[in-house]
DNA sequence: GTCTATAAACAGATAGAC
DNA sequence: GTCTATCTGTTTATAGAC
């Protein structure tokens, strides 16, 4: 039996996916070669075709993968039993730790839909990104006078906008602000309890 | 004198920019193809080259445009003599008002920053993004207690995150939501008053 | 200035040896 | 499975006629 604890044992398909991974994220499709992953993963491009056929197939491997190991994660939080605000935090944390150690991903994803919408409509359906349980605890504490009135579109939106746009907009916070790598690091640090105050003082009565 | 109001009396260096930034920003740079711009501009990919050399030219010409006609507004209001809480406002309107006619314009200029960002420091020294003046007002707000403690980055962060975040994530947030394209624009016109709404009462004592 | 035709460079994909 | 060499199609860029 394999030791799956060692990460440098790696066989080749996995190199493969790890190097088109780190190049797709980083370049996007359009910007990826072939060339470009191969050298990553040490082997030739002949090997790419061998394992995946095409650029394209290839792609939607580190595609499919990227989205289904983020947005189900938010789906589960807030489908979940938790108090409202204990699910912010959830949000918050898991996202903010996630993108930290792959900041390239929310650009990536996001360019990669608004050149190709359609992309998401199978991921979508797979998982059954139903809001609806969600919604229903919005409204209660609504109707209950606990928080101030707020759709479950602009809820969602403000939610995620806090967490990710630190990454998204990295180079121009980086530039406006003036700060460095490890100025930047803290400030990543910071977003959490930022994420969470915002959201929860805003919706205070 | 020319008519400068009769708008379909573009000359051909004119009518090559506006398609360039059409398809520039909707596919990014290495997903435009001259082909595709000559098309939307009705002349012949030899002309491209005649106006502006090279695609890296042609590119260069419309990214520091777009830069230009967006950050600098930020900037603009962010180090005027208005009350904090108009600013906020000022900012939402202007924005949200502004990429609802080019959506497409922030995945764009972050997805290429991302990807290059070294293309920011020029803009950026040329325009000086100078947010000490911003930050003086701020601090001044947070010590006479008028508002919450928060730092510079971190209002701005949210402020812009908040804006841009329904345009960048569009195709997400109909996907998520359910929503079709007039559903979709009725709610980016209910942002701005989410966004002012979200933002003073996260500062508020 | 604008076009057609073509060159030159590149990138994805395949053939075939090992 | 993995490599080198090569093919095929695409894309940027140029030459040259009008």
């Amino acid at each position: 039996m394999k030791n799956i604890l060692a990460t440098e044992e790696l066989n080749t398909e996995e190199l493969i996916l790890r190097a088109a991974k780190k190049i797709f994220t980083h370049k996007g499709f359009e910007g990826a070669r072939m060339k470009d992953i191969a050298d990553e993963a040490g082997i030739n491009k002949a090997l790419l075709h061998y394992y995946f056929r095409s650029k394209d197939k290839l792609f939607e491997s580190i595609f499919d993968g990227v989205l289904k190991s983020f947005l189900p994660q938010a789906i589960l939080i807030l489908s979940s039993e938790l108090p409202l605000f204990q699910k912010i935090d959830r949000i918050s944390e898991y996202y903010i730790q996630s993108l930290s150690k792959q900041p390239d991903i929310p650009i990536f994803v996001l360019h990669e839909l608004s050149v190709n919408p359609y992309r998401l409509i199978e991921n979508i359906k797979e998982h059954g990104m139903d809001l609806h349980l969600f919604s229903q605890q919005l409204q209660s504490e609504i109707d209950e006078g606990k928080i101030r009135p707020i759709k479950t579109a602009h809820f969602i939106t403000n939610l995620f906008a806090l967490c990710v746009f630190p990454f998204i907009g990295r180079p121009l916070i980086m530039g406006m602000m003036n700060l460095n790598d490890t100025e930047f690091n803290s400030y990543v640090l910071e977003r959490r309890q930022i994420v969470t105050e915002t959201m929860i003082r805003s919706l205070k009565v």
